[in-house]
DNA sequence: AACGCTATCAACCGCTCTCGC
DNA sequence: AGCGAGAGCGGTTGATAGCGT
């Protein structure tokens, strides 16, 4: 019970430009990642979640606000597809979003079954490519982790094994589309080789334009 | 001008994960 | 191994701006 009353005690809502400052401020003195720290001491009476939210997607440096590039939006889409909802994910691949901004942009721009609410009309999926490693990963069940493992080195390897069949030359993701990569997260392994493969060399073009209808 | 509806987005909630003990 | 606290994530809510009637 003691809980709720801290709770209740907490302040809630929008944050004010002074509100923002005292936080700026805290998280320069007492570093990012102690929240409880930060909450007590800047007597903001805010939790610790609310200033690690509001410091993540509005005061940490080099956050970028406003429109998404067609770059940007491009690839949303190519890493939804592969990745579903993993919106740290794909927002760590996009270079000062959040992936509150961008859940909400694909909820708001994207999603076709919200889009279908309104005047917007459904966009059938195009056909898939039956070699991509996303589609051989549906053999497999992904409930655990290791089995998502087992799942997404196998197709990884076949697919590998295929392009290279083809004799296709996987470039570097690094140096494509001139799109950045953060620097400091590390690619998660055998994941983001699949991520990084399927949304840099497909044709990326397509997959924008199935949602173009419906915008 | 007033009203209703929709779109947008900041913030919260509840759950899971991670780490230290 | 088990437990608790704190951090992180994704889903959802709610305020409000904007637009049409």
């Amino acid at each position: 019970m003691k809980d709720k009353e801290v709770k209740t005690r907490m302040k809630r809502g929008f944050w004010k430009p002074e509100e923002d400052l005292i936080l700026k401020n805290c998280v320069e003195t007492h570093g990012e990642g102690n929240w409880a720290t930060i909450s007590e001491k800047s007597g903001l009476m805010r939790s610790g979640k609310s200033c690690r939210l509001r410091w993540k997607n509005y005061l940490r440096p080099n956050i970028k606000r406003g429109m998404m590039s067609e770059d940007e939006k491009d690839l949303i889409i190519r890493l939804h597809k592969l990745l579903g909802n993993r919106w740290s994910l794909i927002a760590g691949r996009l270079p000062g979003r959040t992936d509150n901004e961008v859940k909400n942009f694909w909820n708001t721009h994207l999603n076709n079954k919200r889009s279908c609410r309104g005047k917007k009309k459904h966009v059938k999926s195009k056909e898939v490519n039956t070699h991509s490693p996303q589609d051989k990963m549906q053999e497999y069940p992904a409930e655990t982790v290791s089995n998502q493992e087992v799942a997404t080195k196998t197709a990884l390897d076949s697919w590998i094994e295929e392009m290279q069949d083809f004799n296709c030359s996987l470039l570097s993701p690094l140096s494509m589309n001139n799109v950045p990569f953060l620097e400091d997260e590390p690619f998660i392994p055998i994941l983001d080789d699949i991520v990084l493969l399927e949304a840099f060399t497909s044709t990326g073009k397509e997959a924008w334009n199935e949602f173009q209808p419906s915008l």
